[in-house]
DNA sequence: AAAACCTTCAACCGCCCGCTC
DNA sequence: GGAGCGGGCGGTTGAAGGTTT
């Protein structure tokens, strides 16, 4: 067999941005079957997306709970800190932070995170970075990159304890000060800024339907022409596509019958655009939780690593 | 004003892994 | 055990928008 074949029929699969209309049938069907047996939702609802493409869009885009926009410092330090701990594995660093996509954490470090370390270190003086990090770590052997690997959890973990003022006073300057150190002295910081006190910081989850909102909102200025037809049609297509659209009653109507209806039925009590959450960030949970560990790595040597490091964190008292 | 260049980020591609038969 | 398949991940691309010349 000359490779595996396509995942999809490359001839009749539609590429490039996602318009509305799309969108609103693709959540819509997994606001009815969920997500899940991402093969069958091209077939099922008609969209002409390969499997992957409907898989990426709604993890990346349309999934509740996504915050886009500007990153915080705190969400930018955390990056810093992540990656230079476990590398480019961007889908473990986004389940630290669960309100952003691997994919964002990825363009962000690409982007911007990059450019600004390197910045840093040639103002520090310093060779290497992140990259140097790991070009240094594949090196090593290992059983010398488990060891490191457990030292540096360990640091980490400290390091964060103190950082994030679980006990005392926030000691920001302390975690930095000790994030060369885990990573072996290939990342120097400069000195922190204030404290962004995880407090303070303003978090606003958005649901499928604000994400698919601010959609339409850019489609309609881009194309102001186009967006009456996209009112139409989507109500149309979302008719079509629900399976129980008999009732009309406001009190009785069905989720996809409408855009209204969809939205108020699905996601009204999950947040608004104006509510402010303060979620406690997975790794903020993990100091004080084990069983947030289960999530954290795939590997099981990994999550007994993990657990050694834990127990002595945990046996000096660390948390 | 317009061309050239730069930046951003949504989306795609190909590889890998785990599950099922 | 291994082939087939679906899902997940990381690297890369390219269009669009922004900035500079």
């Amino acid at each position: 067999m000359m490779g595996r074949p396509p995942c999809c029929d490359k001839v009749s699969v539609k590429k490039g941005p996602w318009t509305p209309e799309e969108d609103i049938i693709l959540v819509s069907y997994i606001q009815e079957h969920g997500p899940g047996n991402w093969r069958s939702v091209p077939t099922n609802t008609g969209l002409l997306r390969c499997s992957k493409s409907c898989r990426l869009r709604w993890t990346n885009y349309l999934r509740p709970g996504i915050k886009r926009g500007n990153f915080t410092d705190h969400e930018e330090k955390m990056i810093i800190h992540l990656q230079a701990l476990l590398g480019n594995r961007w889908a473990a660093i986004a389940s630290y932070l669960p309100q952003r996509t691997d994919n964002d954490i990825k363009n962000y470090w690409n982007t911007h995170l990059k450019k600004k370390l390197r910045k840093m270190q040639s103002s520090g003086g310093c060779e290497g970075g992140g990259g140097g990090g790991q070009s240094q770590s594949n090196t090593l052997s290992k059983g010398q990159w488990e060891r490191r690997l457990q030292t540096d959890i360990h640091t980490a973990k400290r390091a964060l304890c103190e950082a994030l003022s679980l006990e005392e006073k926030p000691n920001l300057e302390d975690y930095y000060s000790k994030l060369p150190q885990i990573n072996n002295n290939l990342m120097i910081l400069q000195a922190p800024q204030p404290a962004p006190t995880t407090t303070t910081t303003t978090t606003t989850y958005a649901s499928s339907a604000e994400n698919i909102a601010r959609l339409l909102e850019n489609w309609m200025k881009k194309s102001p022409t186009k967006s009456s037809e996209i009112t139409t049609t989507t109500q149309v297509c979302m008719s079509e596509g629900s399976q129980s659209a008999t009732n009309n009653s406001p009190d009785h109507q069905h989720p996809n019958n409408n855009l209204e209806g969809f939205f108020n039925n699905n996601y009204s009590s999950n947040s608004s655009a104006n509510e402010e959450v303060v979620p406690l960030t997975f790794l903020e949970k993990w100091l004080f939780d084990d069983a947030a560990l289960a999530n954290v790595h795939d590997d099981p040597h990994d999550h007994d690593l993990i657990s050694v490091s834990l127990e002595e964190a945990q046996s000096e008292g660390l948390f």
